[in-house]
DNA sequence: TATTAAACGCAACAGTGTTGCAGTAAAAAT
DNA sequence: ATTTTTACTGCAACACTGTTGCGTTTAATA
């Protein structure tokens, strides 16, 4: 993705550009897949951690990123795949995470079926997988 | 729930029935819902916080309860329907949080629908749901 | 009742979430 | 291009949680 993307898409969601956040999107983007915090740690150790986690609760909120997180696994972070806003994010899509390599995919589901619950008026429905990946399986 | 019952629940997990286990077992299972972990603090003040932190984890290891959250919500803590072991826990239930009385509930789901995913191969499945209770929506 | 194995309370340390504040950098206005 | 405005950054600080070690106490059992 372009750096220049990426800069409007920021601004677009009324954040600043800096550097950091832009290094922090494209590691977040070109991960392959929802990125652990102990990785974006590790890769961003020179910026202060304060820094960090206002940037991450910042880009989740104005729907640039969203949180993922299977079991009682560390909490994962992956860009938002179409235009979200503070007020909306759009998830149909499950969240699955791989036995094997242990990366957790955010995997896009047209039509989520439904859940019909006796005496239970469901509204949002929030779905995790655990298994092998089509990596993993080959 | 009888006290010797879960006297003997306790002990055939090879766990001591003291006191604080007697009554923190009592106050998971009367809740009527799951726990949120603040509500447990709140009622077990006098509980040095190492000891209830050790106390939740064994009761979760050993299968007496188990732990659920929804969303960036707190974690919560509810009994295990059926006896399960260290080994085993078996969840054929989902969580549903009410938006209107914020309540959390395990609710059992016979033949709980399978996922089919292209290429992923499904091995245990997790759902969270969201919306309005039997009891708010009168 | 005596023995043994487990649980308890306390101290301590690392990690995280969170806020305030003063300096700095990006965006908008001139 | 320069100024002005707005927001981001780094640092200090605090509370809370997870986690471990250790000596004392208590439940289970012989
Ligand atoms: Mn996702
Ligand atoms: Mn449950
Ligand atoms: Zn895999
Ligand atoms: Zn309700």
């Amino acid at each position: 993705m372009d750096t220049s993307q990426v800069k409007s898409l920021l601004n677009q969601h009324k954040l600043k550009a800096t550097p950091s956040r832009l290094a922090l999107y494209h590691y977040v983007h070109d991960f392959g897949s929802a990125v652990p915090y102990s990785n974006i740690q590790d890769e961003f150790k020179d910026l202060d951690r304060v820094t960090l986690y206002r940037t991450l609760n910042a880009m989740c909120d104005k729907g640039l990123m969203h949180r993922a997180s299977v079991g009682d696994d560390e909490v994962h972070y992956a860009v938002c795949a179409h235009s979200c806003t503070t007020t909306e994010h759009h998830h149909d899509h499950v969240h699955f995470k791989c036995d094997d390599c242990e990366r957790l995919y955010c995997v896009p589901t047209k039509g989520l079926s439904t859940i019909e619950l006796d005496g239970y008026e469901v509204r949002e429905i929030q779905i995790q997988l655990s298994g092998v990946c089509k990596g993993c399986r080959g």
